[in-house]
DNA sequence: ATGAAAGCGCTAACAA
DNA sequence: TTGTTAGCGCTTTCAT
């Protein structure tokens, strides 16, 4: 006979079943509120619940069920202010549900991907919620053979019936883009994203099509790609603004990467906005932190969070319901951190000691 | 018999033991790497198991083995990078063992504290660690009550016997304040954090520990109470401006509250540091983005979230050994927000116009 | 080295 | 309305 190891709280069904002086199944009936119980049964049931403070062994509900009550949220990495968001809006859901979150990150290591798809097949989540998790694309492929219920947050996967909540990317980089264009600015810089994600591809063509649609050059020079980190919207920055004709404004792809921009114009002595311009994408809590306060342009990552767990849910209540994927307004927020263009330069670019007064700077970071 | 719901795969154990021609407790065996099996059969079993792409089904192994193979994470909220870091580093050594994370949060909603007993106790996870959640003395004590295994960050708990990973808050305090005592300050604000909190006490003590060990009077005027959040620090530090007599120096208990500051000093017209020295606790990423990068002292809250998990794995593993609370050094980093005291002051400070024009600013905050 | 079999705690079909 | 019973897929004794 299989060794004890119980959860601390040892109390079973069939104690309850005795105590109360019925069979087990009607317990069990009580417990899952099932009609056929006479109401005197059911009060000396929950009585005897009560009594032995019984609680249903989850794994064997699970079991039982073939469902695990959880639903996991893969994602690539827990740090910076992007995920929290989303996690919250997602916890949000879940907390009004009977469903549980695992977490589950991909990091560095590729050969987790395996490793994740068999476990969720094992029947450790009964649906997946993904954000951008590096080898998305194989993740996909797996999950579409095995019919697991998925949703993708800020992509929009590569079938038709994938499942996807994403911010209006496009529009919101043209409204970005147009800001400035408004502004009289016709050199403008853009730091992008990881261009192979859909998010960063859209917010790039959102920004040329604003430039089309204003007669404006779209010139290769302005246009740098980024990784979403700040260091690389420093290394942006500096390498935009040391360009002959530099830009009088930039558009950073997301926020973390503006606050390098703005790091880095204030090493090159460049004062915000009246020297250069600056838009970023997201609208973290700290873009309002900033000083000056970041014009940006916000995605509403709780609401998408929110979303995303709905249209899980409501997949794993009705799998066959047709679904399809959303896409949230991203809105401009005019702050501080923009203005027009000055007809000829405000200061000087001096990149070169900029650079260096920064990387001394720098230096203090540990 | 019961309904079938099984996960989308769905080879058992007895597929694998059919197709390899053993009794299934062999199969068990094989994946379980138990001794007593002959190499030929175990090739034989693996291959079989190979070919069904078999894979053993969780939540039948957690109901034989009463054990769940999860740890759970019980935080306030989500948002804010603290947590996100905490988590990155729990998360790290999970990815090296068998266990996997879920997620639970307190919210505002108080009486989730039950039901998140009642899932531990009933098998869904096998220890937790807490993160500050509120309520923490009632979750302490039903833990203790259940014998269920727990770590707390960021607070020493109740019994001798809780095991816990902290910051040497105190000393990270004392030494914050004495760098500025150092620097000829003689009037330094403190912004506290939740006062009900252990981190925040010790920094409170540390702080005033090293006012007295320079002969400096503590002034409780020069003593607000935050919360951790960014408004908490503007409007502390608008408190502390306009005394009769202001603070020339002051120390924000967390980075965040300190990042308010600055917003707070920039509408007073205040420089930083040249007109008011600050310094903040963690250092979050940000700290050295803001501009000037601010002088803080150092939580090492990726570490702390690993040793978190690592203490609760090994209680997992070996309840028995006597284990005991870890505290991690908090070590000052000095950088651009701290300068020596200007004898008199160097700018006049207006805090009511300059308190109006943070509000004004403040309304693009949407 | 292997097989047979007894559960783990529960749900749900079937009978009464 | 209630009880009886057959599993869910697995681990682990106990025989062989």
């Amino acid at each position: 006979m299989a060794r004890r190891a119980k959860p601390a709280n040892n109390a079973t069904i069939i104690d309850v079943a005795n105590l109360a002086g019925v069979s087990y199944a009607t317990v069990s009936r009580v417990v899952n509120n099932k009609e056929n119980v006479a109401p005197a049964t059911r009060v000396r049931v929950l009585a005897a619940m009560e009594e032995l403070g019984y609680q249903a062994n989850l794994n064997a509900r699970r079991l039982v069920s073939g469902r695990s009550y959880a639903i996991g949220l893969l994602v690539h990495n827990l740090m910076g202010p992007y995920i929290g968001e989303i996690m919250a809006g997602i916890d949000d859901v879940l907390a009004t549900s009977n469903y549980e979150l695992m977490l589950f990150t991909t990091h560095q290591r590729r050969e987790r991907e395996a490793r994740y798809i068999d476990l969720m097949s094992s029947g450790m989540t009964d649906g997946l919620i993904l954000i951008l998790p590096r080898g998305l694309e194989t993740y996909i492929r797996s999950l579409r053979q095995r019919h697991f219920p998925y949703v993708l947050v800020d992509h929009r996967g590569f079938e038709p019936t994938d499942l996807y909540v994403i911010a209006a990317n496009w529009q919101g980089a043209y409204d970005a883009t147009q800001h400035l264009l408004q502004l009289g600015h016709r050199r403008i810089g853009m730091i992008t994203g990881v261009i192979d994600m859909d998010n960063a591809r859209e917010r790039v063509a959102g920004y040329q099509a604003a430039l089309e649609a204003h007669q404006v050059h779209f010139d290769a020079e302005l246009f740098v790609e980024g990784d979403y980190t700040q260091l690389s919207g420093v290394n942006g920055a500096l390498k935009l603004l040391s360009l002959a004709d530099p830009p009088t404004a930039i558009f950073a792809s997301n926020d973390v990467m503006a606050f390098g921009v703005l790091e880095a114009a204030h090493a090159c002595k460049l004062r915000v906005p009246q020297d250069l311009s600056l838009v970023g994408f997201d609208d973290v809590p700290m873009a309002s932190w900033t000083q000056p306060r970041l014009t940006t342009v916000r995605q509403p990552l709780v609401e998408m969070g929110r979303l995303a767990a709905e249209l899980l849910l409501r997949t794993l209540e009705d799998p066959e319901h047709q679904k399809q994927g959303i896409v949230v307004p991203a809105e401009l927020f005019v702050r501080q951190s923009t203005a027009p263009a000055n007809g000829g330069r405000g200061a000087t670019v001096d990149v070169v000691n900029g650079a260096a007064a920064w990387a001394e700077a720098g230096s203090n970071v540990v």
